[in-house]
DNA sequence: TTGTACGCGTTATCAT
DNA sequence: ATGATAACGCGTACAA
């Protein structure tokens, strides 16, 4: 690789006009900004991104970790990152932590070693706790998506999960079904409980009793719903709707019901969460009522954030709430 | 950020102490050693990692170059990728693309400019043509996989798709399927073609002549290949076994199937290519037969062979091919 | 054991 | 218009 002093030896000049040539600064004369490009040319030099970011303190470049690159769940959110941050002139660099939280620290670091602006990180896992509060006490640009730790002086894009909860249930009551249970997303995660006090807080404020069957325990995929509802309607059970709460899970409730003989909506109304639906399922199945996430905008919204913390250093942090949007299609009245 | 010269002005010493510190080097009594150690504690100060890949000449870090990373059919690759690359202690760095050249050449441009130690560079299309010549002329490691420019002097992953393709043709002839078409991946992509010659040269050697609508030309979604097939079925055509040349386009073909109420593989046997099924397929399809495409190892061997190339600087470059592998499911007999 | 001095590749300041 | 010099933050030979 060729460097800026090769480059001003072959030229006969001195660094400092290589250097205006590159970065097409004004003081050089016709002759030598030439001369200078066709050897930058001829040497396919190109300065060094490393140097010229320990120089002037700034990277150009925000670094993304979330749980898993392997989840089709993310598209939307990498999606926005993306977008968001080209638009500023940011590279967003993406990692592949593995669900385990080792990995995920591990890039954490590596960002935060003057590698970059600033962070994005996304998860909301018990685990992602110490995460969280590790990156909290550096002093590094951050940006939490989805992490909800309300006593960390971080900045935090946030989705109201339960008032998507609260909306969804709602919409179920007064649709006329009143045999309602609730199945929830893995509990490991911060949102599922705020998702199922959602629903616990409409069914109470519209006095419908919850039953011994009223709340099962899922996981964020579609076997472990899947098995629930076979079990539920095996012992004769005959709850009228379901609210999910994620999508994953709800087509698990979808092909139970289906296998069942259950007609969809008729028998049986399906709400999930999250509108994370790849086309590949609403070829077979009914599509999907659910709670749409904003995960797009949510990841624009992120950069933007992180953009602003930047340019502001020291400003208090800052947390900015979306709403999940009701979307009504088939398995839904 | 605090930095080397300041932990060592604080605890009263040189910066080379810090240093040997830093990096676990003998030549510190254990005295200043603890003292350093508590200071650094206290700071939460980490190594800038840009000055210290500077002085080195080595960042201990890949980036990846892919069309798209909102795509399942990748999952296996990135997990090969990262999991080679953490082995041997390296930094995966991953970007998204948005299937637009431009984008990729940004990234490579950003990786090559001294951030990377190597890059790995994924894609077949005709665009990426460019883009692989431009990696080649500079001189940057890199591991070209998929991309199949013979004169370039790059090492390379690549997968013998012709000859895969030829096994699954060559299957369900001796399977005694005689009336078998081809459902080509996007032709846009060099592999599609290397596949489509596959089945072409198959039917040859078997002597069995190509007819008018043996070869159907479909792209890499499930949507076009469900349309030509129901327009086959519409007018009377009766192919036995169909060879289509990816798996999300022979889900198409599954379903028009099933909705022209012919029975798998009965009336007709249906083989893919790639083997990336979702999960969520298996459960409302039955299981495609398919040839897998073992993209965990190319990615794995494409971290090795990037590293093998690091070691050896200037060594002539390689190209290692792997094969795809008969994977019988439902869908074929 | 400890510290000095130089170099990594770049930009910026300030002379000339 | 041009170039010498310092600086970014770090590692390391070398000398003490």
């Amino acid at each position: 690789m060729a460097t800026i002093s090769q480059i001003a030896k072959e030229a006969g000049v001195s660094r400092t006009l290589v250097s205006r040539v590159l970065n097409n600064k004004p003081g050089v004369s016709p002759e030598n900004r030439q001369k200078i490009l066709e050897i930058i040319e001829k040497n396919h030099y190109v300065p060094n991104g490393l140097a010229r970011a320990l120089v002037l303190q700034r990277t150009m470049t925000i670094g993304v970790v979330m749980d898993d690159l392997c989840n089709d769940f993310f598209f939307d959110l990498i999606a926005g990152l993306q977008n968001a941050g080209e638009e500023h002139g940011y590279n967003i660099l993406f990692c592949s932590g593995r669900k385990d939280i080792d990995t995920k620290m591990k890039y954490v670091d590596y960002f935060s070693q003057g590698r970059t602006d600033g962070i994005i990180a996304y998860g909301s896992n018990h685990a992602d706790e110490e995460l969280f509060r590790s990156i909290a006490a550096k002093s590094v640009n951050c940006v939490l998506i989805e992490g909800n730790l309300d006593d960390c002086k971080v900045d935090k894009i946030r989705l109201d999960n339960f008032h998507g909860a609260y909306v969804a249930t709602e919409h179920l009551i007064k649709q006329g079904y009143h045999n309602i249970i609730h199945i929830t997303n893995d509990m490991n995660y911060d949102v599922s409980l705020e998702r199922l006090n959602g629903f616990v807080q409409a069914m109470h404020d519209y006095r419908i009793p919850l039953g011994p069957d009223s709340i099962v325990y899922g996981d964020c995929y579609e076997e472990a719903a899947y098995q629930q509802m076979k079990k539920l309607f095996a012992v004769g059970k005959k709850p009228d709707a379901c609210f999910v709460g994620a999508d994953k899970p709800a087509f698990g409730v979808l092909r139970a019901a289906i296998e069942t003989g259950l007609s969809i909506p008729g028998d049986l109304a399906v709400i999930g969460f999250d509108d994370d639906t790849p086309e590949s399922r609403d070829i077979v199945f009914p599509g999907l009522s659910t709670m749409r996430q904003p995960l797009y905008e949510m990841g624009r919204a992120g950069v933007e954030l992180l953009l602003d913390a930047i340019e502001q250093p020291g400003r208090e942090p800052k947390t900015q709430t979306f709403e999940a949007e009701l979307v009504l299609r088939d398995t839904c009245r």
